[in-house]
DNA sequence: AATGAATGAGAGTTCATTCAT
DNA sequence: TATGAATGAACTCTCATTCAT
């Protein structure tokens, strides 16, 4: 039946990219081999096949797959919070614990985008410009309502954005002198300070 | 002579550093071949191995290449700036102007290291984490003088680093709107308006 | 299956045990490259590595299967012989022959040993040892029982096991002359000769 | 001036003759690379083809001066001494002590003259057959004059020359148990012996 | 669906040889 | 005569991918 063969065609996915992110824990994407990623997924070269198409198809369903989670992150985010501000702030801790949790993961998409083909790139591109224009449309909804200041939201978007994969990229020299949840609190006041409307704050640029 | 052939090796291997970042812009390491690298460097394959021992050396080179450019930025700044306050605004300046005009080296010290053999991504790893010391160790002294406020120096000061990076990064989704020294306005203002002793800031985390 | 895996990597080495030795009649095993070999195999190069793991493995095989037989022949002699007279002769007799009949593979064991690594290289010399060890131990029991007379007998095992080995090396040079079993004929009479009790033979030296 | 040149060709041949050799100690000839044997030989890669056409003539090189040797030594027992008898016996001891003295290019003769081209091969096979050849005569006039008794004095020949380079050959497996002189004393009397018209002895075949 | 032997293109690297100096 | 940088072909070995079972 369709149902079953999904099902099964999904549940073998998960064994592949499962197997797939244990591998690339260890090797860059081009340095795995499909023998090493068949055996981790517990599959046998051939099986691997019924299921993806070439190898980069691997490495598209690992940025598929994290770019989900951090879509629904947001929706949730954006559904259960009620105004801007208190949204920027639980996107924030939500993206940056997802991104603490899924440490490999996120170490891939940051790395490993320019492996995939051109069309592939371009729909992860996509996804990532999505990511950054919904906290940039929560921005200027805070600035609408008064309770942001804020004159470049895409930038400050885009900053944001950047600051909550710090702990993937750099969590090796953070994390001998400060836990997560230390940073994620010294990120979330700086980041939401910058724009914060009752502070004389900083952040209309001069000029 | 001894200075000569010095001259003439520095000069290859400043060929296939070329070379090698124009082959870079478009692939990964990985995916680059040395017939490719070779071809970009206006070298033979063959003569390429009287420069550097293996693949990686070539890589190796280009991170060394671009810290010790990171270094020497560095070092003029503090030699040249008397306060930490000057210091720090310099070092981001510099850094960051080094990053846009270096995008495609910084772009590969920054997704590549992995692909180092485990003795050359230690040295890699040293270097960057000498760099974030100079920039704490800049926090410090200005906390020390009281024109900083600042109870995590070192978060801190990879906070700074990270940011630092973000047009070689993020420069596709940034640059559309907003121009690099915008950006640079921007960030200076925000990562020092930070540490300022002088705002009523949030530089020190509640609690 | 596990016997079945076991019967076809078996089967895969023997063709290549074949297709290589077919190569080796020609150049020297530094001088053929894998494409030659597995081609004469009848296997794709890339298939050759399913059943060896570097190149030198080849060689080794051979060496092997080689050795394999010798001893083979010679425990065979040792259990349908009676005495040591016997046995030496028929160890003789057993050797010459499987060097006519080998020719190719044993001018590759007696030439290309220094091509092994040093590992594999030890373990030949450990094997082609025992197998001098074995006509020792034949003279030693002969001279015991009064058969043979001789103070030097690993010297004499030496010369044995190193005049067997002439119709590889020098037939190009004899056999336009002589057959070999005329060859044969001569030797065993004089390699056995030297040893006779019976004779007032020159065995043991003067002095 | 021609003979001054002459010399100095000479003598950098000599240079490239110990080098490779020195080299070839070591590595198979085809493992050996002209870099290592330039080096060995305290010249430039490119001023070793001043004296080379090719890699194959510095093989050649060591079986010509080798063959020379073995020749000059040979023509000296001749003139040296009277009967076959102590010809033989004269031949058996230069040839015997020349192989041990000059172990490292006796293996390189026995065992790479196949990496030799087509024309090279045949000059050497004719040199090795010359030698032989005259061991043969020497026997053949020593029949004529009744001191020897062989009807296969070709066979004999080829035995005798096989087992002088036995030292070179299985001198890891001898030495530890026998001085070369032991092993010399032995083979001369044992390869005489067989000749030996006075004795009872077996050289004739039966039949 | 599942296996792993088989393919052959292409990778990094080495090397004999040449040639400008 | 002497150098060693330069060449490019050829080497061993690996890999994504296919296919008979």
């Amino acid at each position: 039946m369709a149902g079953n063969d999904y099902d099964k065609k999904e549940f073998g996915r998960k064994q592949i990219y499962r197997g797939a992110v244990r591998v690339l824990r260890r090797k860059k994407f081009h340095a795995a081999s499909m023998r090493e990623i068949a055996a981790a997924s517990g599959m046998s070269v051939g099986n691997l096949y019924n299921y993806i198409r070439e190898k980069e198809d691997i490495l598209f369903l690992i940025h598929e797959t994290m770019f989900a989670r951090i879509q629904e992150r947001l929706d949730r985010v954006l559904a259960e919070c009620a105004t801007p501000k208190e949204q920027l702030e639980a996107a924030i801790r939500e993206l940056f614990r997802l991104a603490c949790r899924m440490k490999q993961e996120a170490v891939i998409i940051l790395t490993e985008a320019r492996s995939l083909g051109k069309k592939n790139l371009r729909r992860v591109l996509e996804r990532e410009s999505a990511v950054v224009g919904i906290l940039e449309s929560i921005i200027v909804r805070g600035v609408e309502d008064g309770s942001f200041r804020c004159d470049k939201p895409k930038l400050v978007a885009n900053v944001i954005a950047s600051n909550l994969w710090i702990m993937p990229l750099r969590g090796w020299n953070i994390l001998p002198d400060h836990t997560e949840e230390e940073v994620l609190e010294y990120l979330a006041e700086g980041l939401i300070g910058m724009l914060d409307a009752s502070a004389g704050g900083p952040a209309p640029t001069r000029r």
